[in-house]
DNA sequence: TACTTACCCGAGCAAAACAGTAGGATGATG
DNA sequence: CATCATCCTACTGTTTTGCTCGGGTAAGTA
């Protein structure tokens, strides 16, 4: 389990499609503008969504993805480990006997413990969550124009434009240090 | 808050110079030995360490590194972010208004607030936890051939091989993904 | 004093990962 | 057919990783 900006990215995406997938397939071109990420790492960053089954592609005109199953099924856990190649861990390549004799070194268990809270603790947030905060925060979410491609009837509400008053928590660099 | 190899080397070397603070400070050269990471490498790491007073250094012979607190009182948040430089976090810099009306970007107090979350998991896990740990797992810790400097007076427990029985759990790829 | 130990520091370096670019191929729609 | 939008491979520049080398400095011992 790594944890960088590569999966941060995923993360901030997959909540942008969360956020508007009742109204149909949504483009990595659109994404790619709300979010301010480039378009073909988006590309590269959903072909292992998808090849990890997290979303679903829908080719040609009025096409994107869509989640592959509910929001509340995804976790930040599946999508981190999606995007980040797993780390070759132990060092020592798994082998139990790491230096001969009786496995001396702990990086086996100790990190393994470790890693396996850091990811049950991710996987007790879930994609639904997030996109819940986000809409408790007074962002709404502007109707794309419909296309004929897109699901026929679903709850249509006023075009509004995306306003998220002062979202200024100042968290950001709360471990900097001095 | 990143979380990667370096960041486990860390966490690595200061649980082996927790197990081993008792008997006066410990060389770099030692956990070089024991953990199989490279001398160089460990420097640089434990250079980061005291200057964020996670430890303390003894030089000449008989010196090495001790814990700057009880193990009690160092989180592995701690270390993390001491090896681990900041990461500048919300791509656009922490302005509020990254696109120009109204803070746009949801990044900020998203990941900021699991960015805090992670980072309050992390402090919840101290050093002298994942000591006790491995001393439950049946490690036990060589005693150093005792040098003059070292403290006079203390516990002195027999000489006894390190072993530590299969402690092979496989957790470490538990979510390589098939 | 000389010698050893062990921390301290900086430059540099190969390999990997990161973030993005470029260009095309495939398939659905009109 | 042209367009849309996913799909795929390769490549590029920058940063980070993990490590080596070479020299320092402080503290102890002979």
């Amino acid at each position: 389990m790594r944890l960088t900006t590569k999966g941060r990215f995923a993360v901030t995406a997959m909540i942008d499609l969360g956020l508007r997938q009742s109204s149909g397939p949504v483009t990595l071109a659109a994404i790619s503008q709300r979010q301010q990420i480039s378009l073909s790492y988006l590309e590269q960053l959903f072909g292992k969504l998808r090849r990890n089954e997290l979303v679903e592609s829908t080719r040609g005109p009025g096409g994107g993805y869509t989640l592959a199953r509910k929001a509340a099924e995804i976790t930040v856990a599946d999508i981190i480990v999606s995007v980040d190649e797993p780390m070759d861990a132990t060092q020592c390549g798994g082998k139990e006997n790491c230096l001969g004799e009786g496995s001396r070194c702990m990086t086996h268990d100790l990190w393994a413990t470790l890693n396996l809270r850091m990811v049950e603790f991710l996987s007790s947030v879930t994609l639904q969550k997030l996109v819940d905060d986000q809409l408790a925060k007074g962002l709404q979410v502007e109707e794309k124009p419909s296309i004929k491609r897109a699901i026929s009837a679903l709850p249509v509400s006023q075009t509004i434009r995306i306003n998220a008053p002062n979202s200024v928590f100042a968290l950001g660099n709360a471990f900097s240090k001095g």
